[in-house]
DNA sequence: CTGTTAGCGCCTTCAA
DNA sequence: TTGAAGGCGCTAACAG
């Protein structure tokens, strides 16, 4: 059988899981206790003689027994299990903040199950309820922009869950973030102290996407309480990939009223501007000065660096993981929704150029 | 209530999923049926006179309803999930094949459980052990380094299952992926036909890696096939971190017979090692060429952009997500194992130096 | 085409 | 500290 092509030896009927070797009833039969006895040593051994426990334990190794959670979770109404819906995996920060997640919640014992909805809030109710049938006892959503029937889902099925990256202004749903518009706004103040004048946006879509919604206020926000116009023609949507960020940026390098200053509402993109400047021969910062968020690593190793905006992603999964198992414990949680943000000024940035052309 | 510190409604005792809402059997009282009726009307409606089918499916929607997942994976033995353990999210490309995987199985019907087993082999044992126990029906894992228990539990419990990333050669695996060897001799020897013979070798830690083994075991091939050798102190290994590749490619650069061409078994390393240089003023690719894997957005974007390997990840987990699929399915299939790379040369690499410091 | 019956494997009373 | 008994919600086998 060479490598290649491996043909499946394909079984009887179908591939269907055996059915459990070794089930509770057969460790209880080993041990020469009930059943219920067994139960204990696995949820609650503190309550069993420690000469029983023992015995128990034994019969377990000696059997490889492995408990089916299935039956378990019918029985106890907890699968152990928690849902996260993304808008996708390929962006490496919702990676990371997953990442983060899981580590937090593997030690105790709960398992990750993750769905990626593509920006799409009609797929994430879709994949919610696939997960609520499954069994998953609490949820982690990104944002805030949602289908309404989501939260009746979840309240009728008595799921806690947490939004994330965003805060919550409304009071209704616990969320774990940072604040999106603050952060842009800073650094287009930034950009403002450095001399710039014409400004240029390029934004990831802003349907089903709160986060670009917020980080486009940020920098209207900015520029208005400066008496700074943004012309419809400067704003720009891509969607977050490199290619994208360049065919973006050169709609905005051709406007007769070019930009001296281009935010970015993320890193990819941001870069992508960057490689239409290379392409183009337009000096960055000299004639341009272009800035991200998410501080990734792309950003950071690009000539010249990129300016951005540190997001707390990580501490952002690690307290989504605490408070929702803290929920499942039945732990009366306290948490701060909102985390700073940092802006790290690179070589992306710098002041307007002297020479206004108008 | 501010946002920013939103304290939990405690409920009375802990918060435990709801006991669902309805159930099956409320469905087949409203409907006028048999239990037996609405469990054919969701599994198998073609059985169903058309009048009776529609009649439970108003009244599926009149309640709501909504399956238990647990019930059914415990009476027929098939959850309808998917697992996935990889060695990290972190890395672009892991996420992108899981992504590609769980695209694929999606509207089939199949659910993700993501794992990640940080390049630790007892670890994945463990996590692989806990989705078992959570009636997981089927496995992808990342390459041919697995604890042989490993096996024995899957066989265990009857659970397809297959390889990624590699071929296995042992043929005693259904594996999908593609020849990390060849890849990294093939770039070798481009790099020996451009005059090179003075090499570095920055290497992801061998320890249950099997695709950094191969890759660095792909570098000695090529250079012992032209007679060349590749010094110890050569040897440099880096978690996959830009910080870890920077520091590699310092030790690198301080030797006295330093390389003038140095291969990285992945992007992330390459593109430290080219900050390294960056840093230290040696021309890439003047005085140096440097060569990643996985011709990811982080290397392309450098300057100068990253010469690497086009590898075939996506369609690994498209390929993974049909195999167990079909096996779940009970289909007979054959699959192609092994899948073409591609050299991608960018601007990393070039003629040796001409003057041979020796 | 539809209903009846039994039981998947476990946990949780209740009683001893 | 331990055992006996019942049932979580669903589907499969067998009738009809």
């Amino acid at each position: 059988m060479t490598a290649s092509a491996l043909k499946t030896r394909s079984r009887s009927r179908s591939d269907k899981p055996n059915r459990p070797a070794t089930v509770l009833k057969d460790v209880a039969r080993l041990a020469g206790v009930s059943s219920a006895t067994v139960s204990r040593a696995l949820n609650a051994p503190n309550l069993l003689d420690v000469a029983t426990l023992t015995r128990v334990q034994d019969a377990v190794r000696k059997l490889r027994y492995v408990p089916n959670g299935q039956a378990r979770a019918l029985r106890s109404q907890r699968s152990f299990t928690i849902g996260a819906i993304v808008p996708s995996f390929d962006y490496a920060l919702y990676a990371r903040a997953t990442s983060s997640l899981e580590r937090e919640i593997e030690p105790r014992g709960y398992a990750l199950i993750l769905a990626s909805n593509h920006y799409d809030l009609k797929t994430e109710l879709r994949l919610t309820r696939a997960l609520i049938e499954r069994g998953v006892d609490a949820f982690m959503f990104v944002g805030s922009d949602h289908d309404p029937e989501l939260f009746v889902l979840l309240k009728e099925f008595g799921r806690p869950y947490v939004l994330t990256w965003g805060i919550d202004r409304s009071g209704q749903h616990p969320s774990i973030g940072f604040d999106s518009q603050a952060a842009t706004r800073t650094m287009t103040e930034h950009l403002i102290r450095l001399g710039h004048r014409e400004f240029g946006l390029i934004s990831a879509p802003h349907e089903g996407n709160d986060r670009a919604r917020e980080r486009s206020a940020g920098v209207r926000e900015a520029l208005r309480a400066h008496g700074l116009d943004l012309k419809d023609s400067h704003v720009q949507y891509a969607p977050i990939a490199l290619s994208a960020g360049t065919l973006a940026m050169e709609k905005l390098l051709a406007l007769r009223d070019r930009p001296t200053a281009v935010v970015a509402t993320n890193d990819v993109v941001a870069v992508g501007a960057l490689m239409a400047c290379r392409k183009a021969g337009v000096g960055v910062p000299g004639e341009i000065s272009i800035t991200g968020v998410d501080n990734t690593d792309l950003g950071a190793t690009q000539t010249p660096a990129l300016t951005s905006i540190q997001t707390p992603i990580m501490e952002v999964g690690r307290l989504a993981a605490n408070y929702l198992t803290a929920r499942l414990e039945g732990t009366d949680v306290e948490f701060q929704g909102e985390l700073p943000f940092e802006i790290v000024l690179r070589d992306s940035t710098g002041p307007a150029p002297s020479a206004g052309s108008a």
